[in-house]
DNA sequence: TTCATATATTCGGATATCCGAATATATGAA
DNA sequence: TTCATATATTCGGATATCCGAATATATGAA
């Protein structure tokens, strides 16, 4: 064995480092509402600021760190451009999460009474 | 209905803050190596630093990100303080989480190639 | 071309997060 | 008490993230 880098598998902390990316981008309100709005249908670019009540450059920055961590998926048709989930699983992982949360705030109220 | 807060049920968008509370807490390597860790067994804090491989004080910090939001649990033995999990499920949502990471990845490879 | 519409990007200031260093706190032993 | 050990917290500077505002880019119509 070398010293080269192995470009095509990540090392274990690169691995956990891409882990950690996935859940920062999901580490905003608006994010997490993207894709749950998505999961119901695709939706433009305006569509979306709309439901989510900012401006369109904010809904567009948001949208680009979701594709940028492949999670949703851009298509242009004319002007506007449809964005779509990349894959439903993210919105299965994201319903266990709240099954979570719902635990642990029921852990926080227990611990408070 | 009044305009009083209802302090039991969060209103919706509530929801989705705390739901990313949780994402951010996920949101970095070090904290998702520490509940992979305690999935394997408790710890003391002091192992935990080696095993991350970081100073007592930055662990003692990630602990606390995740113990604020009820993640994990923390017991005093004496002179040390053992954390374990709060529940496993928080593994299974990481565990899923991978495997959407590993499809991304592959999304972003076919299309780079 | 020129213009309108939709979307993406850049810029900059405000705020949040991070970590090393220092210190505070809690416990048990002597 | 006093001390040692383990852990938690605070402080401050570095860095990252956020968003409003402005602007750039892409497409289609005229």
């Amino acid at each position: 064995m070398s010293d080269e880098k192995n470009l095509m598998a990540p090392k274990v902390e690169e691995l956990y480092l891409l882990h950690a990316n996935i859940c920062q981008a999901l580490g905003d309100p608006k994010r997490i509402q993207i894709l749950y709005a998505l999961s119901e249908s695709p939706m433009r670019v305006s569509d979306l600021a709309e439901f989510l009540d900012v401006p369109q450059p904010t809904a567009s920055r948001h949208l680009a760190i979701l594709r940028q961590r492949a999670l949703i998926i851009s298509e242009r048709n004319g002007n506007e451009v449809i964005y779509n989930l990349a894959s439903s699983n993210i919105i299965d992982v994201l319903n266990d999460m709240r099954i979570v949360l719902r635990e642990a705030i029921e852990r926080q109220t227990k611990a408070i009474y």
